[in-house]
DNA sequence: GCAATAGTGTCTTTAAGACATTATCTT
DNA sequence: AAGATAATGTCTTAAAGACACTATTGC
């Protein structure tokens, strides 16, 4: 199974984000065999010949996530490849970031000991294996400074979802808390960001919530807009 | 020279940018062997075993390109894996951006017929080698965007210049003017972004002019500070 | 009624765009 | 002097931040 260590290996790592009870969740899985068996990981696995990049992404998330293509937007990041970041040999990484809503526990695969969600929080005393702990670094960056240029905040998000829930998803990812009142205003008035729908959330059903039990007043439903880019952006303030 | 094509193969590209005249140029060298043989390609080479990535690049830099690691700035950009993308096998290449100051004119390297700079605007109808085309056209997105929100423009600058140079880089590589005394404001009040001299440049004698001949008041030399992200950014107007 | 959330309005502040004006050079 | 480029100033406009206020629900 180890590849041999004369020549170059090619292989791509998942950073695959979603939200939990209002908490940035990554998920891995524990190994089970050498290297760092026992180590928490990004899912990720070798290229086979004549594969594609993304074709190999979207098997690993089916192989070792049980995520079907549809539910997530999957992206490059970065690759690394430092000689010595796999004691197996001489191996390329190119990591991805899928982003997904309420994306489903994992069911354990092959070579996996187990898998499951992460929050973010709960992980600074976690060791990961390899270099796994900068490559998780760099798709949270990349996946937080998108939302400032970008509408990807919506793929955390079911198909209708409400302004309330699309600033808990900055706040979730970035860690902060955003002014309802100047949110609303930027997020309904960004062109191609929302579409209006004509209904509003039922009160008291709202999935993302766990900590509503005293009503408030019914949150219009929203669907993602056409647009990708949000011009101007929405910042983070001290950044 | 060819790899086997049961392997799978990691190689390095280089999207090398330069202003020269004031026009936006990238380094393309022609092909001395197939595939591809006489077409212009980015400069680049596959990885040694054991070999890091951004030493691969510093290495192609200096075989096809004689430049030193000194002079340029150097960004991973981008991987491209796709299965038919070079005739001799699977070859997964990753992409890196070079973009520095007053580049010499390159040498010939080996394998390579000829090598020059081309200015992007003569680009227009020259078919380039494998994919690189694409390649190409991500660093020069990259190049652009990062100038937004970063201050990676004074990379094109010698190390002693002046707000109208700057401006000038910006002009060049989004291909567009800029109002003088606006772009004058937020480039000296932009925190981080540039350190005030004391001295001014000799008139009639600043480097990147070639359409200077009568006089002007002369400009205040700055070089680059210490910051690395312009907040708020410098946003190109119809993006 | 109160508490809670949704949504709107208003005032202030920041910063960009348009463009006039002054400063300092060459010829 | 005229012409050119550098640098600053002024007015307007766009948009964010702070925060008050209204709207609609559950209890």
């Amino acid at each position: 199974m180890a590849p041999p260590s004369s020549e170059i290996h090619v292989a791509v790592d998942l950073t695959v984000l979603t939200l939990r009870d209002g908490a940035l969740n990554v998920l891995l899985i524990q190994r089970e065999d050498d290297p760092h068996r026992g180590a928490w990981a990004l899912p990720g696995g070798f290229i086979q010949h004549g594969e594609d990049l993304e074709a190999a992404a979207y098997r690993v998330l089916s192989d070792e996530a049980s995520l079907g293509s549809g539910a997530v937007h999957l992206e490059q990041v970065r690759t690394f490849g430092a000689p010595g970041r796999d004691p197996r040999g001489h191996v390329v990484s190119v990591s991805f970031m899928a982003l997904g809503a309420n994306l489903p526990d994992p069911l354990r695969g092959d070579d996996v000991a187990d898998a499951r969600w992460w929050a973010l929080e709960d992980l600074g005393d976690v060791p990961l294996a390899f270099d796994h702990a900068e490559v998780l670094a760099s798709s949270i960056e990349r996946a937080r400074s998108k939302l400032e240029y970008t509408t990807l905040a919506v793929t955390f998000l079911p198909e209708e979802f409400t302004v309330s829930q699309l600033r808990g998803v900055y706040e979730s990812v970035w860690g902060t808390t955003l002014d309802a009142g100047n949110f609303h205003r930027k997020a309904t008035r960004s062109e191609g960001f929302l579409e209006e729908l004509d209904r509003h959330a039922a009160p008291l059903e709202e999935l993302d919530r766990h900590a509503a039990p005293t009503g408030g007043r019914p949150a219009r439903l929203y669907r993602a807009g056409q647009g990708t880019s949000l011009m101007p952006p929405l910042l983070r303030a001290g950044d």
